[in-house]
DNA sequence: CATTTTCACTGTAACGTTACAGATTTTAAG
DNA sequence: CTTAAAATCTGTAACGTTACAGTGAAAATG
């Protein structure tokens, strides 16, 4: 009862200022421990204490104290995104960051957005939240087979889920997209239309997923009998040369009829590209494209879309994160989506 | 000296352990208000022992812990993004985030995204951080007239920047795109271009940037001595809709030879609507648009785009909401960039 | 009826930081 | 020399929370 002359003195005042467990005690006249206790359903206290406390509780509109919590426990209740800055273009993070947000909303949870440009060492982030404990869990993106990121969470032991594959042994939560099977169809889709010289605007080589896609797009060659038009830009190079490339490639007696392109925002050049050599798009040439906002059949119906819902990506990669947080496994928490042809 | 025990077991150990005030006071021999002055270079403190400090600090990789700053000054070093969900469709808010980063690195602030549907009560969010107290500073955007955010930040003292203006007496720090200055100019470009029936694809009407949409396009409208054809959507619509709305307006006899339109996003689906109605830009009619990121002109180079640059406004308001927390007026704060037309 | 168990509750300490009110030593002033 | 004034430094308490080690009373056991 020693806080009661606090409160005696104060209670109007009190009563405008932010309730703690504190003022619950004082209000029910318990402990501050028992009320601790109660509002986290502990077994050693009273079914009607418990009652009683939940009810003033939400009265009074607690909130528990992060710092309070954060400082006793460790529990920072964040869960950090390490964004590249440079590998936006079309609002890929954005979806990424509501797909996550979408997960997180109803949880303690906070998200914190923690960008660095891919030039600058990619570790540094990384380090940054493992050293100063600022997140109880992590998801990083454009993973590489043997991703010095992925290793060193998994040493410190800090929860993380990450957008896209390693390729070394290394388990841990992810989602990614099925790049190789979107590759594959993708020259399906082409080979279908009488297509059979194929160029492929692939990813940067270091990023996993390079190997996926380059892996599906050569089964698919294969499988349905059609051969390979060199392209040396990625979709990681800026829009202007890749148009430039794709405009030379075209104008080329070496010229591919059909096109592969992993990423939207590179599609749009792509066809710029088609458009400056003077080909049309669904006469001389059609071209499969990956798209995370449909938009590319806004600019150029004849273009055949595969959806990659990076929205879902941010879900799954949340409720991961937060798996893993719990102390699931690793395992129980991989996925890979599928590729969604568009009509 | 009491902590000398404490570490003298555990010297190699705590070697690994995140350094705290205690130990930088134990390893200079100093009291740990000392050392916690010293580093915030207090008056009181001699220059000689400053210096010491800081080197074993900075030997330390010393970063303070920010839930005992939290707890104990109630300062969170946290500035909250409340995001809408629904106005993302071309990567707007990850621009927005690059550019808030940008200026949070290299100060001790993080960013917290707060994402939430616009269809449900926009005041949610902003509430929930005042009653938690979990920001020092909030920015906002899709500003109202007389938005009862702003109004709510202001009397509770919250800093805040918005994007956008309000229109109701309001005091308070904001970057703003010049909508005005953009519709004026757009009218202008097209009757430039013997353009004289003109729509406007433009913002929903309770946003304040309708206003000065509508006053820059009619005032355009009258000194060029243009004239209005009315379109009943807004950049808001869903695309198709949009598409659909504008396919019938240019397949009408009342159909406009000049469009302006506030969205990149949106003038993708007027270019598919035009194109279905058989028009064909720079022909039958053209087309001035916004554009937050350099697409329009990749997939139809007719288009004459106007850039806002959403990086930049991000670093503007974070600059402004920093400053704001720092004590300088609002009036100091405001800024509003103008429209820059490609080439 | 004495003893053990169970039940319900509680005080203390600690997480890392800073405001505040001293404490000690040195220098300046009278 | 004494006294006042700087100049430096320090311990205590508190922010809100929870782990831990209790306490006291009632119920079950022998």
């Amino acid at each position: 009862m020693k806080n009661k002359a606090n409160f005696g003195a104060t209670v109007t005042e009190a009563s405008r200022e932010r309730p703690t467990l504190k003022t619950i005690a004082f209000m029910t006249g318990l402990g501050i421990t028992t009320v601790s206790r109660a509002l986290k359903d502990a077994p050693d206290i009273g079914a009607e204490t418990k009652e009683r406390v939940r009810m003033v509780a939400s009265q009074l509109g607690y909130q528990p104290n992060r710092a309070g919590v954060r400082l006793r426990t460790g529990k920072t209740n964040v869960i950090a995104l390490v964004l590249s800055i440079d590998e936006e273009i079309m609002g890929f993070s954005s979806q990424l960051v509501f797909g996550i947000s979408e997960v997180l909303t109803g949880t303690p949870y906070h998200i914190v957005v923690t960008p660095h440009s891919h030039s600058k060492d990619p570790m540094l982030p990384v380090r940054y939240i493992l050293e100063t404990g600022s997140a109880d869990g992590v998801i990083i993106s454009r993973i590489e087979p043997d991703d010095p990121r992925v290793r060193l969470l998994s040493e410190r032991n800090m929860p993380f889920a990450t957008h896209g594959r390693t390729d070394a042994g290394l388990m841990h939560p992810f989602h990614d997209f099925d790049n190789e099977a979107f590759a594959h169809q993708a020259v399906e889709k082409l080979v279908v239309r009488g297509r059979k010289r194929i160029a492929l605007l692939q990813p940067p080589s270091k990023l996993t997923y390079y190997t996926h896609t380059r892996i599906g797009f050569q089964t698919g060659l294969h499988d349905y009998g059609a051969e390979e038009v060199p392209l040396r830009v990625t979709i990681d190079t800026p829009l202007d040369e890749i148009r430039n490339a794709v405009e030379t490639m075209m104008r080329s007696s070496n010229a591919p009829d059909g096109i592969v392109c992993l990423a939207g925002s590179a599609a749009i050049a792509v066809n710029a590209g088609i458009e400056a050599a003077g080909k049309r798009l669904g006469h001389d040439v059609d071209m499969a494209s990956k798209e995370s906002a449909p938009i590319l059949n806004w600019i150029r119906p004849e273009i055949i879309t595969a959806y990659e819902d990076v929205r879902h990506a941010g879900r799954e990669m949340a409720k991961a994160v937060i798996a893993r947080i719990d102390g699931v496994e690793p395992e129980m928490l991989q996925s890979v989506s599928q590729p969604v042809w568009k009509a």
